[in-house]
DNA sequence: TACTACCTAGCTATCGGTAGATAGATTCGA
DNA sequence: TCGAATCTATCTACCGATAGCTAGGTAGTA
């Protein structure tokens, strides 16, 4: 990928992670690189295109970490610490999820975008529940897999939300201690 | 207070729950009840005062359900339940909490609206903790009623969040079983 | 030659916000 | 009690800024 498309499509997912897109113009992002708006436009024709990168973009890395997590050898706990982990960075850095974002304002967003955020979801729950379901002999037979992994996630991505507004991630710490402590492990 | 102004606040609220901020303008406001954007600055001189007062609005109509369910009679169970069912409730009506959404768009405000939302959960934690307290009890000693309160609320709105994308209310039932079975009530 | 990655220049629409006017209701002193 | 003053809630008319977006040009590369 060009370095400049690659460059405007990392602020353009920083912004929207820490404001939404509302703050996000093709003149701003040009002006954050030093070219012209015209030349956004080159890239993305219209906002919902720019958008619709972003989502792809971000579920692309999100998914890679998830990928490098489930590779690594060890027991659920720390597998589940580490994709626990990843959500308490965002918070620290003062960001939120970008499909989270974009979910609180999904109102707004074509359907396109709506589907894609859908999936996003959908492929965590999914990859939670394949988590749960490879090491299944570490928990209980009693757990419903998917209805935890649903739990799991949602549960996180509230934690992030309401931390990020306090700049701690003391949520997402409750929220860890919380599962781990009804997977007993 | 003023029948034009108060349904200014009430369609505002409205949209920002589906929508966020964004799509709020003072024009579009004003033409849906027929008058001039002009007036609306009448009212609002800026577009932070009429957000300080949508949250102000939300907090207010909030507290008093939470005082309501406060008031009832009941098992810690029952009053949970009713607390639980407020978030079914705007989950099915395609709405996400407005701090929620606000929350989501945290960069992108002004400092008092910011502090605003803080108060705004705080408040809520605060109001669960006690509750917990009241009823303490009805649940184990070993529970830290402080670090429980903020579990249940960021679960129930991460569980409010990812329900909205879906039209449901799936998560929010899983989050709800979660909590009454940790807390074996 | 054709394509890539930009540019200049400009369009229309909408935004938040302001100045100043006005009709009707309310208040208040003579 | 009556007229003057003031207040409330709206209006018309406008401003500058910014938004998304487009047409058409161009230098360098494949």
């Amino acid at each position: 990928m060009n370095d400049n498309k690659n460059s405007l499509e990392q602020i353009a997912i920083d912004i929207v992670q820490r404001t939404g897109t509302s703050e996000i113009s093709f003149r701003k992002l040009a002006d954050e690189i030093g070219i012209k708006s015209s030349s956004v436009h080159y890239y993305y024709p219209e906002k919902s295109d720019l958008i619709h990168a972003l989502i792809d973009r971000y579920s692309e890395e999100f998914f890679a970490e998830l990928e490098a997590i489930q590779l690594s050898r060890g027991k659920l706990k720390t597998k589940l610490t580490k994709f626990i982990d990843l959500f308490s960075t965002v918070a620290c850095n003062k960001k939120f999820c970008l499909c989270g974002t974009l979910a609180a304002e999904f109102g707004a967003l074509d359907d396109n975008s709506q589907q894609r955020i859908r999936s996003f979801f959908v492929q965590i729950e999914s990859w939670l529940e394949t988590l749960l379901t490879q090491h299944t002999i570490e928990i209980e037979d009693s757990i419903d897999r998917k209805a935890m992994a649903k739990t799991i996630f949602s549960g996180l991505q509230g934690a992030l939300l309401l931390d990020r507004t306090f700049m701690g991630k003391e949520r997402i710490v409750h929220q860890k201690k919380l599962i781990l402590s009804i997977l007993n492990i």
